[in-house]
RNA sequence: GUCGGGGUAGCUCAAUGGUAGAGCGCUCCUCUCAUAAGGGAGAGAAGUGGGUUCAAUUCCCACCCUCGACACCA
């Protein structure tokens, strides 16, 4: 069985989660599930970074230990799991022991390319940031209105320069493959400006004793970029599990938030280079999500809490409107209204109503004989043609353009009722029989249609496949 | 500021060097199996100014607007 490892990006737990992390998850479980569907032994890793500076922060604010703070809130992400019926195999924290352990190791792996260095820099105690003097606002930090102090350290860095070319190559030649198109780009473009060296590390002191220690050197810590990326080998047993590893890496994709696509794209290929290990082979980067065309914002007081949005209209619609609605490649915009008009026109009176219109019909019928069959060939050619456009939409990760493959054939099975008009055959005996063959047609179609649907909105999908069988029909998505 | 994407119907988006398409919304008609759901018909659109061309929404230039990228801070 050929094996598939995808990833999401790992979430600081400064904050409880919000629509924006959801959509992530969500997209990347339909192609975690329709990979399993196409066969594949899936990976499916997701979880939480937890040795950023910010959660120091945030902790000392609530008046509680770091650790206390990452618990409450990884927990919560965690359950995102639930809440949205998401498929990952694995849930990796920054602060869990197998990280730590392949962290390190993967530090030592690219030692050969780190080197010492005393930094200067002006920093901002209240931000704990470094800032360049342009960023200065009349010599003070914009955020705390405070002269930055000059600060010195010696850190170290990693040689990024010496990978220039090649990076630049791999990107070109989409040995790495960058989704979509505008974002690989960018990135070129960035690359082809020229690459300096990154600082890897801080002081101990800088970093409140929070995060994973440099190995051998007991004052620095590792810079969270290092940490956080080497997420991706310590998921799967980098360190710890050497046969998990090697049986699942490369990724097959990483999926990420355009904010931290450089990171991805150039920062993490040229550590795998110098660790000498393969490189991922696609990274996919989707837009964020905008409330009523605002950034989500804790000061704007915007944020949505998708375990709400969840338990006032269910997974499956939270999931749907995501995946439809939202573009993949894009920002996107979510309103109330704009969830609550997908429900009513695309889930209720769509699908919902389809199902029961079919479902009701065929329990007229005598259910012992009647079949679930394309007997009318009138529908096969239009599902020929959806499915094609769906497989070649997900897989292209247009997840807005598969459903509207799926919606394509719920909206021609609506229509094709109406011609056929079954309720009225049935009623005269001499037709009784195309009435039932119409039906029959109808329920494979349906049975097509929840197969469609299964990476998308997997609980729905299996409650279409129960009332084909039971020929119970029964209200998908209820009126509001 | 530099680089890149985009400005098409009320909204969200598509295609195209020669009659501009869809979905939602809107107006009208209609079936009754169905969650007052479904089906049919219709109205309605190319930022501004120039250029190339027999012909431009499509190609080129300028301007305006908008979005994104511009390094160690996610």
């Amino acid at each position: 069985m050929r094996k598939f490892y995808l990833t999401t990006a790992i979430d600081y737990v400064n904050a409880f989660p919000h629509l924006g992390h959801a959509l992530e998850k969500v997209q990347a479980d339909v192609i975690a599930r329709y990979q399993r569907l196409r066969k594949k032994d899936v990976f499916f890793l997701t979880g939480t970074d937890e040795n950023s500076l910010k959660n120091v922060q945030a902790a000392e604010k609530e008046g509680i230990s770091v650790k206390e703070l990452v618990d409450k809130n990884a927990q919560k992400f965690y359950q995102l799991k639930e809440a949205l019926n998401l498929s990952f195999d694995d849930f990796i924290r920054t602060t869990q022991e197998r990280h730590q352990i392949g962290a390190k190791r993967f530090w030592l792996a690219i030692k050969k390319d780190v080197y010492k260095k005393k930094y200067r820099g002006l920093y901002c105690l209240g931000c704990e940031a470094f800032y360049t003097p342009e960023e200065l606002k009349d010599g003070l930090c914009p955020e705390h209105k405070k002269k930055p102090e000059l600060v010195e350290e010696e850190n170290y860095f990693f040689r990024l320069s010496k990978y220039q070319k090649k990076l630049e190559k791999i990107i070109e030649s989409e040995k790495i493959k960058i989704v979509p198109e505008k974002r690989k780009n960018e990135v070129l473009a960035f690359i082809k400006k020229g690459l300096e060296d990154i600082c890897v590390s801080r002081s101990k002191q800088r970093a409140h004793g929070w995060g994973i220690e440099v190995p051998g050197d007991k004052d620095q810590i590792i810079w969270v970029w290092i940490d956080a990326l080497s997420n991706y080998l310590t998921g799967i047993g980098y360190g710890t599990d050497e046969q998990k590893f090697q049986r699942y890496w490369p990724a097959d994709i990483h999926i990420i938030g355009k904010g931290i696509a450089r990171f991805h794209c150039v920062f993490w290929p040229a550590f795998l280079l110098s660790a000498n290990l393969p490189l991922p082979k696609k990274i996919f980067i989707h837009g964020y999500i905008t409330i009523g065309g605002q950034k989500i914002s804790k000061s704007l007081g915007n944020v949505i809490d998708p375990f709400d949005l969840v338990k006032k209209y269910g997974t499956d619609a939270v999931r749907y409107f995501l995946l439809r609605e939202i573009s993949p490649f894009e920002d996107g915009d979510f309103t109330l209204e704009k969830l609550e008009k997908r429900y009513d026109s695309d889930l209720a009176k769509g699908l919902g109503n389809l199902l029961l219109r079919v479902i009701s019909l065929a329990k007229r019928i005598d259910g012992k004989s009647l079949r679930i069959k394309l007997q009318r060939p009138a529908l096969r050619a239009i599902i020929k043609k959806e499915e094609r456009n769906w497989k070649k939409a997900i897989e292209d990760f247009k997840f807005n353009e598969a459903l509207n493959s799926v919606w394509n054939l719920i909206s021609f099975g609506d229509r094709y009722l109406e011609k056929e008009k079954p309720w009225v055959l049935l009623k005269e005996e001499k037709l009784k029989r195309k009435g039932k063959e119409v039906i029959e047609s109808l329920l494979f179609f349906l049975e097509k249609i929840g197969k469609l649907l299964q990476p998308f909105l997997p609980e729905t999908s299996e409650k279409i496949f129960q009332q084909i069988k039971s020929k119970n029909p029964q209200l998908l998505f209820p009126k509001r």
